[in-house]
DNA sequence: ATTCTGTAGGGAAAAGCCCGGG
DNA sequence: ACCCGGGCTTTTCCCTACAGAA
């Protein structure tokens, strides 16, 4: 841990969810209604090779402070694809840029939007397309198209946080919690504070022991019904719907696919020098 | 024997849905 | 009618432990 070297030799550090989900047909597909997209437009498909993409990047340091990279990284995808228009400029860590796009398949690179861009009288991959709605991430060519769109949701979405500009259906407060850092909902048993009463509620069964989720092949107990899912897919065969950008290979999920290693080393800990084959060592 | 690497298990965050009380 | 929050839920992410392979 500590300050971190990423060195980038694998173009996506963290496996694509969007991008495998064609390999999925039960993959929540949420693109449809984009009016740029027209009718039917499937998902991603075969993602063609990106266009006007500078070589990948081959050293790239950055100084993590006293966290991890795994720890920073999340929050730095997260705000690139919050922020970004369509460059990388200005970016913290334009491979954490590049990584979002490479694998959204809300507006996946490969498909042309249909209306030229304005400025350049162009039509751009809906992936570059300038307007963005902060709601659900589609992108639209042109600030009208965007315009119309977005009314759909004020429509859904009564609630409107000031901080990030969000729409919510309800629980506008609950969600205010993630800007402000308040965790209403104390656990008496190990004193820790958590900002959903949900949470609360699933972190107690760490001190219970409840176990409510039962596996019926092995009788197998769980405290959360995720981790029974996960868990049933080891008797149920050899499913891997997911499968590896860079080196092909398949896994069962999204997770087994972003902790397996590559060759190279991509990652380095500049305090001990020593070179680590994933990011989870 | 040591290092790699895939996999299972477990702790959380964010947000959607339903509902009842005020 | 409207707002709010409790309770429950799904989805996704992050991390660790560990066993078998290299
Ligand atoms: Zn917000
Ligand atoms: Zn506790
Ligand atoms: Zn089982
Ligand atoms: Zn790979």
């Amino acid at each position: 841990d500590g300050s971190m070297i990423f060195n980038k030799t694998c173009p996506s550090p963290r496996p694509a969810q969007g991008a495998l989900a064609t390999q999925r047909s039960t993959f929540p597909l949420a693109l449809s209604q984009c009016p740029e997209q027209g009718v039917g437009s499937s998902p991603v498909g075969q993602e063609l090779p990106l266009q006007g993409e500078a070589p990948i990047q081959k050293t790239i340091t950055k100084k993590w402070g006293n966290r991890s990279i795994r720890d920073i990284f999340p929050s730095l995808l997260k705000r690139a694809q919050a922020e970004c228009g369509e460059s990388a400029a200005g970016m913290q860590d334009p491979t954490a840029h590049r990584g979002i796009h490479a694998q959204d398949a809300i507006h996946p690179r490969g498909k042309l939007s249909q209306r030229p861009d304005l400025a350049t009288q162009q039509r751009l991959p809906m992936g570059q397309c300038p307007q963005h709605c902060i709601d659900c991430d589609k992108r639209f060519s042109n600030p009208s198209a965007l315009n119309q769109h977005q009314r759909t949701h004020a429509r859904e979405q009564p609630y409107r946080c000031s901080d990030c500009d969000k729409g919510f259906i309800a629980h506008l407060r609950r969600h205010q919690r993630t800007h402000t850092g308040e965790l209403p909902h104390h656990c008496a048993e190990c004193g820790k504070d958590f900002a959903q009463i949900a949470y609360l509620r699933i972190h107690q069964r760490t001190h219970t022991g409840e176990r409510p989720y039962r596996c019926a092949d092995c009788d197998k107990g769980f405290a959360q019904i995720a981790h029974l899912r996960i868990h049933q897919r080891t008797h149920s065969g050899e499913e891997r719907p997911y499968s590896c950008h860079d080196c092909g290979k398949s896994f069962s999920s999204t997770d087994a696919s972003s902790a397996h290693a590559h060759r190279g080393r991509p990652f380095q800990c500049t305090d001990c020098g020593k070179s680590l084959h994933r990011a989870y060592s």
